[in-house]
DNA sequence: ATGGCTGAGCTACTCAGA
C-alpha cells in the first residue's frame, strides 16, 4: 500500500503534473495540501478517471487539504481541531489495513511567519490544540498516521543553512520542541527512522534558483505511531516532480506499508 | 539575501507562501 503526501500549491494549477505523477507512481492514497480551492471547484473527475475517490476540505484561495483514495475509507472528518480562523487544514479518515484500523490525519500546519505577529501566535495555538487532540486520539486508537506539510524543520540537518532559520517560524526551537513533543506521544518520523544521517529536502523556494542550488528544507513528514512501525516497507522523497515545468515548490514524500 | 517567484482572485494589484 503506497501512501503519498504532497503539498501541491494549488490542485488546479498543478493538475497536469499530478496526473503525470499518478501515471508514473500509481499511489493508493494521495494526501494533498494547499489545494487552494473551494470544494465545488475541485477536479474530482480527473481523479475519478484513474479510479480514485476524492474527499475534499477546501476553502477559497488559500490552504485546503484533500484525501484521494483507491480504497474504501470511513469516517471522513474535517473537525479534528477547532480552528479560530476557520482555515481548512486537517482532514482525517479511517483505513482498514490488515486487521488494523489506521487513522489517517492529513495536515497543513500554519506557516507562522513573521514571528513577531499574530500569525506566529496562531501557529503555536494551532499546534497546541493539535497535540492535545492527538494525545486523546491515541488513547482510543493506537494506529495513527500523521502526514502533511508540518512547516517545521525538525533539526539542523533538515535545512541547507540552519542559521538562516533558527529564528524563523519553521526552525525556532520553540516550534521544533512541539514536533518532539508530538513524537514523544508515541510516533516515529519515518524518514529519519530509516535515514539516520541523510540530508534530503521536500521543499525548495521558487526564488533565486533554490532548486538548482539545492537550497531546500525537509518540512513534509510522515509520522507513524509506534504500533505501525512494523508495517513500514519504505519511505522515499521523490524529487522528480520538483524538477518538472510548472512544479509545486514541494515534492511528494512516499510511504509504502506492508 | 525578508527578496527574488508563483498562485488566487480578478482584470490592477494585494495577499500569502516558507
Amino acid at each position: 500500500m503506497k501512501i503519498i503526501s504532497w503539498n501541491v500549491n494549488s490542485v488546479r494549477a498543478r493538475i497536469e503534473n499530478i496526473k503525470y505523477y499518478i501515471k508514473e507512481s500509481s499511489p493508493d492514497i494521495l494526501l494533498l495540501q494547499e489545494i487552494k480551492t473551494q470544494n465545488e471547484n475541485f477536479p474530482n473527475d480527473d481523479f475519478k478517471k484513474f479510479g480514485y475517490t476524492s474527499y475534499v476540505f477546501g476553502q477559497k484561495s488559500y490552504n485546503g487539504v484533500a484525501i484521494i483514495s483507491k480504497h474504501q475509507l470511513n469516517n471522513i472528518n474535517n473537525n479534528f481541531i477547532k480552528d479560530d480562523l476557520k482555515q481548512s487544514r486537517v482532514i482525517t479518515a479511517e483505513l482498514k489495513f490488515k486487521k488494523k484500523i489506521i487513522e489517517l490525519i492529513n495536515i497543513y500546519v500554519p506557516n507562522g511567519n513573521p514571528v513577531d505577529t499574530e500569525k506566529y501566535e496562531y501557529k503555536k495555538e494551532w499546534l497546541k490544540r493539535f497535540l492535545i487532540n492527538i494525545k486523546k486520539r491515541i488513547q482510543k486508537n493506537s494506529n495513527i498516521l500523521i502526514a502533511g506539510d508540518f512547516n517545521i524543520i525538525p533539526d539542523e540537518i533538515d535545512v541547507y543553512d540552519f542559521k538562516r532559520y533558527e529564528n524563523d517560524a519553521l526552525g525556532r526551537l520553540e516550534i521544533r520542541k512541539k514536533y518532539r513533543e508530538l513524537i514523544n506521544l508515541g510516533f516515529k518520523d519515518v524518514y529519519r527512522l530509516k535515514n539516520k544521517t541523510k540530508q534530503e529536502y521536500t521543499f525548495w523556494d521558487y526564488f533565486a534558483g533554490s532548486w538548482q542550488k539545492n537550497y531546500g528544507m525537509r518540512i513534509d513528514h510522515f509520522l507513524l505511531s509506534n504500533s505501525l512501525t512494523e508495517n513500514i516497507k519504505s519511505i522515499n522523497i521523490n524529487k522528480k516532480p520538483r524538477s518538472k515545468v510548472k512544479s509545486s515548490d514541494h515534492t511528494p514524500i512516499e510511504l509504502e506499508i506492508i
